[in-house]
DNA sequence: TCCTTCTCTTGACTCGGTCAAAAATGCACG
DNA sequence: CGTGCATTTTTGACCGAGTCAAGAGAAGGA
């Protein structure tokens, strides 16, 4: 947040656009909306952003390692800006809601499966299932719009 | 193992049906599918086997607790008998393999973030990405079929 | 065996996202 | 401070994975 977005941008070799600029803002303001949410509120920014537009601003975001994608099962792919600091998510079955988590246990806990079947790891994904505040407590259909009630949940991992 | 897929369809209380014991054993055969492949494999067994039909078993199974669905980030779903034994797997970025790995640091290590953020967990998935070791060794294109190289990989968890 | 109910078939459709060509814009250079 | 080329955005078609719905067809209890 020291440095500005332009400075971001062209630190990584990409030109600074109003659709680039748009996106950074609405992804600095919520932090893991999904490309929906991210043209919708771009929009406001500049009218005349097209989704396509928005993806393309991503993907470069992405490649650029400015942002980070992250696909919870069964729902659209989220775009956050904090990267690089190793950290996992917290994703409400009921309304899909996500927040951020530190990771668990000391520095990088299941970055060693046991046995890695000859496999090289350079990165361990978790992803922690469970309800919300908002949602266990009764304010479903608040920001509900649920994702997935697939498999009845439990396996506990 | 012991049950026959018989006993275990009605156990959850699905009808026997051809199309189900031919996806039953093509997922036994081979253990992380996607619902393609086994559309292919199972029209062995069953020529007139259609995907939507596959598409249905397989929500069945899933429903039923036969089966587990699991979403690689970038890649169709895949699916697996092995289920409520609480395991993770293991994903190669290059070809899309996948392992099983039984979880990492005793029982649950990662179950209980440190900041759960008012949620209430009910279960921790965890995927490790890597290289298998055909894609190392250089037999890519082997099994190869790309999943994602987007962003530039090592952020570590 | 018959009948009810679940399951499969068939086909259309949705959603999230990609691909490609052409217009427009950033910005390095003179 | 223009000019020109490469990168971006626009526009619009397209694709894969998966869902939805209606009717034909089995499964299996009575």
């Amino acid at each position: 947040m020291e440095t500005t977005w332009q400075d971001q941008l062209r630190t990584v070799g990409l030109r600074v656009t109003r659709p680039r600029l748009s996106v950074l803002q609405v992804l600095a303001e919520r932090p893991h909306a999904d490309a929906d949410t991210i043209v919708g509120a771009a929009r406001a920014l500049h009218p005349s952003l097209s989704p396509q537009a928005v993806y393309g601003v991503l993907k470069a975001l992405v490649a650029g390692g400015l942002a980070r994608r992250i696909e919870p099962a069964g729902a659209p792919a989220l775009f956050e800006l904090r990267v690089g600091d190793n950290h996992h998510h917290l994703v409400c079955r009921s309304c899909g809601a996500v927040a951020d988590v530190d990771c668990a246990v000391g520095a990088a806990p299941c970055l060693t499966p046991s046995d890695t079947a000859g496999f090289v790891v350079d990165e361990a994904e978790v992803v922690f299932w469970g309800l919300c505040h908002g949602c266990r407590v009764g304010t479903p259909g608040e920001t509900a719009q649920v994702l997935q009630h697939d498999d009845r949940g439990g396996v506990r991992a």
